[in-house]
DNA sequence: CGGAGGATTGACCAACATCAACCCCAGTGG
DNA sequence: CCACTGGGGTTGATGTTGGTCAATCCTCCG
């Protein structure tokens, strides 16, 4: 089993690599996930409708990846188990994260723009992806104005995200931090996991590469955190002890 | 007339300050900016609907806002002429800078997430937007794909935007601000606008809030780019003398 | 002509990057 | 079972970048 590998998912192991093409047999419909991702307010009705649109499930192995930068932009991703982190790669091999995407999330967006892909997104832990293709996602949307509805507001949310993310960015570097640990656990929360205590699936330096800070300031922010008692951090394991005390600090510094 | 007046943009003077529910007369098939924004690759005939879509033009006085902060959402804005702001107001008051609008741009996306705006748009010059309400805009996608097709490119657009601008949070300060001047250079030139020698729009605080660095950091910045004879800058009056040296500098740090 | 907002420049200092040593832990092979 | 290896993480010492504070200038506008 590999390193990490005790999961916040379950069902992440033994995956064989692809699934071709198999029909989405629990479709959207029987997805728990439904609540939080594209099928959210549709009808009964709309659902199968929805689920025949996903026309297969995808196994992608820690360490692959599930798209490359330009690859043609065929179809969007809805994570349904597993993490993955999005990055650009430099020229000099260095790598940008410019977000991590868990069960729910929709990854390839960014691909709308000019009909190719933007960035390589790279599994943390074995993971399983829908594959929704673009043309029949499109035809579907005509016909249903409640998944048109649900999609823009999925697209907004990431304009918006990224809006008040790159705030951060202005942030002290243990702010930063803070904010980073908060988000990750609000969003792990709302996908029933615990809020309080959980794995990191990256490592120190591509929490850095993503907060554009070094990994040792990262650790610093971690250890700094611990001495106070407001986190109880073990390698990849943490443990948040006061949110609040968390949150205080992050307001200090943020707008709204 | 206003200080910093002397325009890129034509027609920004004598504005009335509302046009009440003018029906568009020059409509979307007659507008200049039709290859940049909504209609682009619209049929004749689709290109008529797409102008009655568009309820009214807005006229936004230096100093206006568009839209507020949690302001409900009831219509995405196309840019015609003039120049905005978008940010987001701190506890304390301080601005946090999330992007520049010029003709041809989308305002008001974010709204898509949740119904309401997210942060505030404020016209830097008299400028005049086309209100969109998005009623409307949902019925017209579901009748023409091809401005389906290209409002999902203008929003994707924005998520791919935002994940390469996230990058310039990790460069040195003045590689950031080469950035900043020649995307604006670029974006100027895909309107018409003189790519090389163009008016500020923005004053230094406003670019160093966007930037994520202070107002003395951009003056020295563009100092030290005039010493190298890179640039031209007197006040807001800038000058791109040596293009390929800023690229360049750009280049060496960024990926891809 | 005076005032005010914006821009420039310099001196100083704090935050974070860099460099480096060391530790921890899992996996591997003898 | 233990020693070894290597990737990841922690911690400390030092240096650089860019923020802060402050003085001065420029330009527009009343």
């Amino acid at each position: 089993m590999p390193r990490g590998a005790p999961s916040n998912n379950a069902g992440t192991m033994h995956l064989i690599p692809i699934l071709p093409a198999e029909p989405a047999s629990p479709a959207c419909a029987a997805c728990s996930l439904r609540a939080l991702c594209l099928p959210l307010g549709l009808s009964d009705q709309e659902l199968a409708l929805a689920g025949s649109m996903v026309a297969q499930r995808q196994a992608v192995a820690r360490g692959d990846t599930l798209f490359r930068h330009h690859d043609p932009f065929r179809a969007v991703f809805a994570v349904r188990t597993g993490f993955f982190k999005t990055r650009t790669l430099g020229r000099a091999g260095q790598e940008w994260i410019t977000g991590f995407r868990m069960a729910g999330d929709l990854v390839g967006l960014e691909g709308l723009a000019d009909e190719h892909h933007v960035g390589d997104a790279v599994a943390l832990e074995d993971s399983q992806v829908c594959v929704i293709p673009y043309p029949p996602l499109m035809a579907l949307l005509r016909d249903m104005p409640a998944l048109q509805r649900q999609f823009h507001r999925l697209l907004g949310r990431e304009i918006a995200r990224d809006q008040t993310l790159r705030l951060p960015g202005r942030l002290r570097a243990d702010t930063r931090v803070a904010a980073f640990l908060l988000d990750l656990a609000e969003r792990l929360q709302s996908r029933g996991f615990s809020g309080s205590s959980f794995v990191l699936r990256m490592t120190r330096a591509e929490i850095g590469s993503y907060l554009g800070l070094t990994l040792e300031t990262v650790s610093r922010a971690f250890s700094a955190f611990q001495a106070r008692g407001w986190i109880e951090v073990k390698q990849r394991d943490v443990r948040l002890l006061d949110t609040p005390a968390l949150q205080q600090a992050v307001q200090a510094e943020m707008p709204c």
